[in-house]
DNA sequence: CACAGGATATACT
DNA sequence: GTATATCCTGTGA
């Protein structure tokens, strides 16, 4: 499977297939052990109320990175989708730190391996990215995306962090992962 | 564990 | 103009 070939299914599929994935900016990076779908049509995505001079790389094509500012402080990166050209995308929350721990060490400033790239703010700065990577192509230098070699075992929760459609179970991860933002809910 | 401070772009009235 | 946002961290129990 290729990311071309991934990124055919909808929303819900890319976010799905993509956990296990390993993501490298400059050789920095890692799996991805946790993402959640923000689909057509969600009330809860950037790109429900339709395109706006922020979200407009979620119109863009499919593939590319979507970068907005959150809370004034972090940044937060998602993969865009298409769907029927209303825009999705999947929001990257936390990675499996595999890659150039020590710039990551140093972008963040702790130690804590566990504390790199658990949630998305920590690793949009673990990766470095920020608006200047707003619609930038995810297939082309200096990002890469391998697929897995093993088989993963992907569990759905909900979303973390929303006001709204907060109970659809839209947030996916990797089953047993130690890297994810949060522990899934107990039961 | 709970809580609140931080700091800014954007959307909405 | 005002409110709110796909959050992180330090502090005090």
């Amino acid at each position: 499977m290729t990311f071309a070939e991934l990124l055919r299914g909808s929303v819900h599929e890319v976010a799905a297939g993509i956990i296990g994935w390993t993501l490298l900016v400059d050789g920095v990076g890692g799996r991805i052990v946790e993402v959640e779908a923000y689909a057509e049509g969600d009330p809860a995505s950037h790109a429900f109320r339709g395109a706006t001079a922020r979200n407009a790389s979620m119109f863009g094509p499919p593939g590319h990175l979507y970068v907005y500012r959150s809370y004034g402080i972090h940044w937060c990166a998602n993969v865009v989708c298409e769907q029927q050209g209303r825009g999705a995308g999947v929001l990257l929350r936390a990675l499996e730190p595999t890659h150039g721990l020590e710039r990551m060490r140093e972008r963040r400033g702790v130690a804590d391996e566990r504390l790199l790239c658990a949630g998305p703010g920590r690793l949009t700065q673990a990766l470095g990215l920020t608006r200047r990577d707003d619609g930038a192509d995810l297939s082309r230098p200096p990002f890469e995306l391998r697929a897995p070699i093993s088989p993963v075992v992907v569990e759905r929760t909900t979303r973390i962090g929303i006001s709204r459609a907060v109970e659809q179970p839209w947030r996916y991860v990797e089953a047993r992962s130690s890297w994810l933002s949060r522990r899934r809910r107990a039961g």
